[in-house]
RNA sequence: CGGGGUGUGGCGCAGUUUGGUAGCGCACCUGCUUUGGGAGCAGGGGGUCGGAGGUUCAAAUCCUCUCACCCCGACCA
């Protein structure tokens, strides 16, 4: 392609509204543009990148013996309706009605939809296993979308589903879609890890995320990994051994109520009772689907909101408690809540809070906490499970190895989905006894935009892009410093014809603009390689070829240019 | 949803406090010169100042309403 024949808008400033580098980069390289909150438009270059990572995901899920479709964008509202989802997917998904007033949904992902597909017209354990996938526009109505393409209202995703007739046969189908993620994944330059994670609005019985691990802020997952085997989870998900736990006293000593003018957060409570945090236990009061809950975690803990939601079994995520709240339902103002007294409220506790004795609680009483309280004897737990956010230092829950925080980019995630959709949309097979069955489904998606935007997070200098040879718009990028020269112009020509010629995607910057503009913005798009052609090595019948990632420049014959850049591409990541 | 902020040519911004009829840089067009890291000079085109209403002789500027976009927060007892 030549560069006057395509559109490529590079610009000299980042727009103001751009907070990530990468988000920055594809804005300023020409890649994407901005029609709304969350909505963006891929240009000539983007759609080049979204079309060969698109291809790369195509020939992995193929060779994994997926069958490509296309499903609808739009849906009716029934088919969520039924699987229960258009009441628990929340303020998330998109929902319009049509000119004849019906309930109509944009898919935010397509369990409803592929098994009313497959219900009815797949009977037969014989037709087993089946995978579907489809790539194709999602839309989530994000509160809040930002980072351009990382977190969008509309984006493209590979979702992919496995129907099985029992569980081995399902694990193999995961496994197999497993293997396909990380081909893919390192087809396309980049390294990933495979976490455990919650299966929030998804449901089922398991999941992982695959992540680009990054230092920026970038980085919205935070995960924990084990430094000694192979154990890894989201935040959300990841349970822990205590590395360092407080002391436990042998006795229950009685309950006593201590003032505590003024004492109202944490720091405030031990360094007045001089207790350590670890013996302090937080009431912390939250509205669970308009219900009031309290949840109770140790003082130095940070309670963990999707731990609770699944504790609780809400629907929406749990919200806190406003003051107004807490002061009417334990009589106290926010600082001195505690479960002793709490009417009507269930209280989830934290799992090392039933391990401590003589601990301290709010006393539901304005300055007054209560010393020297127990579970079981002074109140009682409506449900004893792990609530806290695991952090870096504790103990991996498989090895007691340490713990170790890294942040992350999600582009690929995995669902065993059990028989959540196929029980409650009635989708069944008959075995080889004639027994009817519900199939056992998976789901997996992978970030087709989203993951070259990570790449480019991953990969970048302060000039610009620098992409993973797989998945660049173009792997060769032909700058001729003064196109109006008749010899470079003619060499440019020549090497052009020749690189097409053999198969290679190159472009040529055919501008009659100044070298300097020409090799910034060479820079800014990325391309990993590049041919400068300038009158000075020309002269000596040579070229430039020089790799995005490095500074090294190797002076190339003429003739020998094809092979040059065969032999380079083949070296690059 | 709560708080804060911003809307002025394609992009980045000034002008708003103190009303007087719109400006700068980049980009774009023409010409000449220039040509290995975002050139110089000269000339030129493009904006009913987010929208609606109001105050006024006069509104980008003041008032009211509205829309859009951005940031922060919504993990604290």
């Amino acid at each position: 392609m030549k560069w006057t024949e395509t559109y490529i808008p590079t610009l000299r400033e980042a727009p103001a509204d751009a907070e990530l580098i990468s988000h920055s980069l594809l804005l300023r390289a020409g890649y994407i543009r901005k029609l709304a909150a969350g909505i963006y438009l891929y240009l000539p270059l983007m759609q080049r990148v979204i079309s060969k990572f698109s291809q790369i995901v195509r020939e992995e899920m193929n060779a994994a013996g997926a069958l490509e479709i296309t499903m609808s964008v739009l849906a009716p509202a029934e088919v969520w309706q039924e699987s229960g989802r258009y009441d628990s997917y929340g303020k998330e998904q998109m929902r319009i009605k049509d000119r004849h007033q019906r309930e109509m949904v944009l898919g935010a992902t397509h369990e409803e939809v592929v098994t009313q597909l497959v219900r009815g017209e797949l009977k037969s354990y014989k037709q087993l296993p089946l995978n579907l996938y489809q790539i194709q526009v999602k839309f989530r109505d994000e509160i809040r979308p930002r980072f351009g393409l990382m977190r969008g209202r509309e984006f493209i995703m590979k979702d992919a589903y496995s129907f099985d007739r029992d569980i081995e046969s399902h694990k193999a189908a995961y496994q197999k879609m497993i293997d396909a993620y990380f081909r893919i994944f390192d087809r396309a330059g980049l390294d990933t890890r495979k976490v455990e994670s919650d299966t929030g609005a998804m449901g089922g019985e398991g999941a992982h995320e695959f992540m680009v691990i990054v230092e920026t802020t970038a980085g919205e997952a935070h995960l924990l990994f084990c430094e000694a085997c192979d154990y890894a989870a989201n935040d959300e998900k990841a349970t822990y051994i205590e590395a360092d736990p407080p002391q436990v006293d042998a006795e229950e000593k009685p309950l006593e109520k201590v003032d505590t003018p003024g004492a109202a957060t944490i720091e405030e409570v031990t360094e007045f009772l001089n207790v350590d945090s670890k013996r302090l236990v937080k009431t912390l009061l939250y509205m669970a689907d308009d219900k009031p809950i309290a949840a109770l975690v140790r003082g130095d803990r940070d309670l963990n909101l999707v731990k609770l939601k699944n504790a609780c079994g809400s629907v929406e995520q749990p919200e806190m408690a406003d003051a107004e709240t807490v002061q009417k339902e334990t009589g106290a103002p926010v600082g001195f809540a505690g479960p002793i007294g709490l009417k009507n409220i269930p209280l989830y506790v934290d799992q090392e809070v039933v391990r401590l004795k003589n601990f301290v609680v709010g006393a539901n009483q304005k300055d007054a906490h209560y010393i020297n309280a127990n579970i079981g004897r002074d109140f009682k737990a409506a449900e004893v499970v792990d609530l806290v956010t695991a952090v870096e230092g504790e103990l991996c829950p498989k090895c007691k190895g340490k713990l170790k925080a890294r942040k992350g980019i999600e582009v690929g995630n995995t669902f065993m989905l059990g028989t959540k959709y196929s029980e409650s949309m009635n989708a069944t097979f008959l075995d080889e006894n004639g027994r009817e069955r519900n199939f056992i489904m998976g789901s997996y998606g992978i970030g087709i935009t989203r993951t070259p935007q990570a790449a480019i997070e991953r990969y970048h200098d302060d000039k610009g892009i620098i992409w993973p040879k797989n998945i660049a718009p173009y792997q060769v990028e032909i700058v001729p410093l003064n196109y109006k020269q008749d010899d470079l112009k003619a060499a440019a020509d020549q090497i052009y014809a020749d690189l097409r010629g053999a198969g290679i995607d190159v472009l040529l910057d055919d501008r009659l603009e100044r070298a300097g503009v020409k090799l910034n913005d060479a820079d800014l798009i990325g391309c990993p390689l590049r041919i400068t052609i300038g009158a000075k090595s020309l002269k000596e019948g040579k070229i430039e070829l020089k790799a995005r990632c490095s500074d090294e420049v190797e002076l190339v014959d003429l003739t020998q240019t094809v092979s040059a850049v065969q032999a380079t591409l083949e070296r690059l990541k």
